[in-house]
DNA sequence: ATAACCATGTAAATGGTTACATGATTAG
DNA sequence: CTAATCATGTAACCATTTACATGGTTAT
């Protein structure tokens, strides 16, 4: 399961140009489970291609740069149907803002901030884009996924609002007992 | 912030070795939001060696393999600090089972149940090693990751179990609201 | 008996990121 | 005027995964 079979799956869905499927992955239905940039997308659809797994159609347009618009072929459907029985793997995670968040007391207050708004922000963004998505009309792995993401976002966005305060101000729950105390 | 940098961080809490390094990844406090295999843990630690970012002394043991016991150095120190104030990249999240189930329509009822299953398990043993972590004499960044591991981990299984039925089922909301009707 | 745990490491292969390269159109 | 969007791609570099290599001890 990387980035080629991704493509696959997305082609199975409808044909799409290398820029579409980027646009998937950063504001789309995949945003919350899956990052690829154009480096890996555009040798990914290459080599697809190469294998006769998709094959690709030129499209010039008026004032723009020319698309390469990919299918997927009965090949493609094959392999892609193969990867999806495969074993999958555990998920790979690695949050560099909470590496920087758990040694806070590492931090300076503006670094804090900073990271903190930062990654505030960027699961707002996700968030709100998962909301704009309408899956009701769409088949129950999509529905089950995109659930999965709003409960996981949600959950997110509130703890990072409610708890910021204590990683800002360096206080533990502890101190807060006690304050209360 | 690679592999190396969260090495440093690690030893900047004590010393350890790599074999104890990635039990950290595994199950201990960093197991939400960081992994890495020994394949780039060791080269790692050599790399900082060779750095003088940290200091190594072999200890022998009866009947054991000999260890490798690593401490970061004052100019580890100031390594690690540099580098928890750089500008933190966007998490990266890459979930194959997700993908996966995002094409349930295209999975065997076993593949469904497979990878329902694995995902859950492993959700929930993350979890499970979460709630044997006591933080509460911490300080307040690993409370505070801790508190948002807890967080979406509880979330993630909460999930997983009042909907599995649905994407075992292969039924949407829409055919539950349907057979409610 | 068998599996899991302790404990290290390397080499080859794979895969991904970053920087480079181009350039018109459209929205603010 | 400036930034963003549309649209592609390659080459160099960097990082990670996987397979290989070893082997005694402890728990089931």
């Amino acid at each position: 399961m990387d980035t080629r079979s991704i493509c696959l799956g997305v082609l199975s869905m409808g044909e799409a140009t290398g820029y579409e499927i980027k646009k998937l992955f950063e504001e789309g239905p995949f945003s919350h489970f899956y990052d690829a940039g154009y480096g890996s997308i555009y040798p990914a659809l290459g080599k697809l291609l190469e294998a006769e797994q998709v094959t690709c159609r030129v499209e010039a347009q008026a004032g723009r740069p020319a698309k390469k618009v990919y299918a997927i072929t009965d090949a493609g459907h094959e392999v892609l149907a193969g990867a999806l029985h495969e074993e999958p793997a555990i998920d790979h995670i690695r949050s560099e803002a909470l590496v920087m968040m758990f040694f806070g007391h590492k931090l300076s207050a503006d670094q804090r901030a900073r990271v903190l708004d930062k990654y505030h922000g960027h699961y707002a963004k996700v968030l709100a884009g998962l909301h704009e998505l309408d899956t009701s009309r769409e088949g129950f792995g999509r529905q089950f996924v995109h659930g999965f993401g709003l409960a996981i976002y949600e959950t997110a966005v509130r703890y990072l609002e409610e708890h910021g305060d204590e990683f800002l101000d360096g206080k533990t729950a502890n101190d807060k007992i006690g304050a209360e105390q």
